[in-house]
DNA sequence: AACGGAACCAACCGCTGTTCA
DNA sequence: GTGAACAGCGGTTGGTTCCGT
């Protein structure tokens, strides 16, 4: 049963604070704390009511509170924090300090979100947005009859069965570049080889859904795929970007014996997606693969420490990793004990367990 | 200068989880 | 065990400011 608001009571002021209420409200708790915020305002001489007092004092009196502009670190600590902790505001406030979790979520709601729509990523999955993809480019036209070439029913089918899946553009992609034998050269016969797996792969996803339910629904894909490899589940992004990655590479050589690409694809596949589900730079994707594949033969143990770089989706952040800036780059992950993880210029991997642990949260 | 739309952000609303009588 | 009171959170609203025409 949802509460009674607490301002129904007649006479309680709404609306913005004058500078007198601001300084009754500040010598009140700075002479007896913050206390009981119900009674608060009448001890205050205040005509609001108690929730008011406490958003007023939280979000914009308090004395550590900072004003002003969002850093450029601030901004891409607040995103990486998001695609780690969701919309839990609080949660990422209480690791911006002197920001409130009110302004985090405005300038994510008018800054960043709109950002990260612009480049195409989807600002809840951190994800290449599903409307950007182009599936028609997944049925290649055989070339010789291309200007003759039209879909077939199967064609249309397989498309609307792929459509669940294009929230991993560049995995679909990745897929009908790489993946496929280069003799197929038929629309049908590559869609037919790919289908298969992609929904193997879509079902496993759910699956793990099913099994593991995520707290919400920024949810990462190494959650999704910690069914498969369950020793992921706590592992943090790049982590389990980086085991899948090895999972990959294992599994090329485990299965090197097939000639047949089809075969192959039925165990690489949950580790594929993993590896689009963890990426969302296209061409970051394509060099892990590619590196991933040719550098399958030579796979050893040695790999599985070796580290991947989480790709930025900020812009600033992008210029000052492509320039001799000096600025740090700082990168959150999660441990296996599901403690954040900052990665400084991807030199050092700082475990703040106590200011940063966000166990609680996932 | 005037207007309208976009952007911004403080404040409110409604809900959930916790505490306590 | 139950329900009211309370604190806190995330989503939304609406007033204000900015900016382009």
């Amino acid at each position: 049963m949802g509460r009674a608001p607490c301002c129904e009571k007649s006479g309680l002021k709404k609306g913005p604070w004058t500078p007198e209420e601001d300084e009754k409200l500040v010598a009140y708790i700075k002479e007896h704390g913050q206390g009981n915020w119900r009674t608060l305002p009448k001890n205050a001489g205040l005509s609001r009511c108690g929730k008011s007092c406490r958003l007023r004092w939280t979000n914009y009196l308090r004395p550590d509170i900072k004003r002003g502009r969002f850093s450029f670190e601030e901004e891409e600590a607040i995103i990486q924090l998001h695609s780690i902790l969701g919309n839990k505001w609080s949660a990422i406030a209480a690791r911006l300090p002197g920001r409130t979790d009110n302004e985090i979520k405005n300038y994510w709601n008018t800054h960043i979100r709109k950002r990260l729509l612009r480049m195409g990523i989807d600002p809840v999955t951190h994800a290449p947005r599903l409307d950007l993809l182009d599936l028609s480019s997944l049925l290649l036209k055989p070339s010789a009859a291309a200007t003759s070439y039209y879909p077939t029913q199967a064609d249309l089918d397989t498309l609307r069965a792929l459509e669940p899946l294009a929230g991993y553009p560049d995995l679909l992609r990745l897929a009908a570049s790489t993946l496929l034998p280069a003799a197929t050269t038929g629309a049908a016969e590559q869609a037919q080889l790919l289908l298969p797996w992609l929904l193997q792969a879509q079902m496993a996803q759910q699956s793990a859904a099913a099994m593991a339910p995520a707290p919400q629904s920024a949810a990462t894909g190494g959650e999704q795929f910690a069914c498969q490899m369950p020793g992921l589940v706590h592992a943090s992004p790049t982590a389990q970007q980086q085991m899948a990655q090895d999972h990959v590479a294992a599994t090329c050589v485990q299965h090197a014996s097939y000639d047949d690409a089809s075969h192959q694809l039925d165990y690489v596949s949950p580790a594929l997606m993993q590896m689009a589900s963890t990426t969302t730079d296209a061409s970051n994707l394509q060099q892990q693969w590619s590196s991933t594949v040719t550098s399958s033969n030579n796979y050893n143990n040695n790999n599985v420490n070796s580290r991947v770089s989480t790709p930025s989706s900020s812009p600033a952040a992008a210029g000052r990793m492509n320039s001799s800036s000096t600025t740090k780059t700082t990168t959150y992950g999660l441990n296996a004990s599901g403690d954040v993880i900052v990665d400084d210029a991807g030199l050092l991997d700082m475990h703040l367990s106590e200011l940063l642990d966000v166990s609680d949260y996932m």
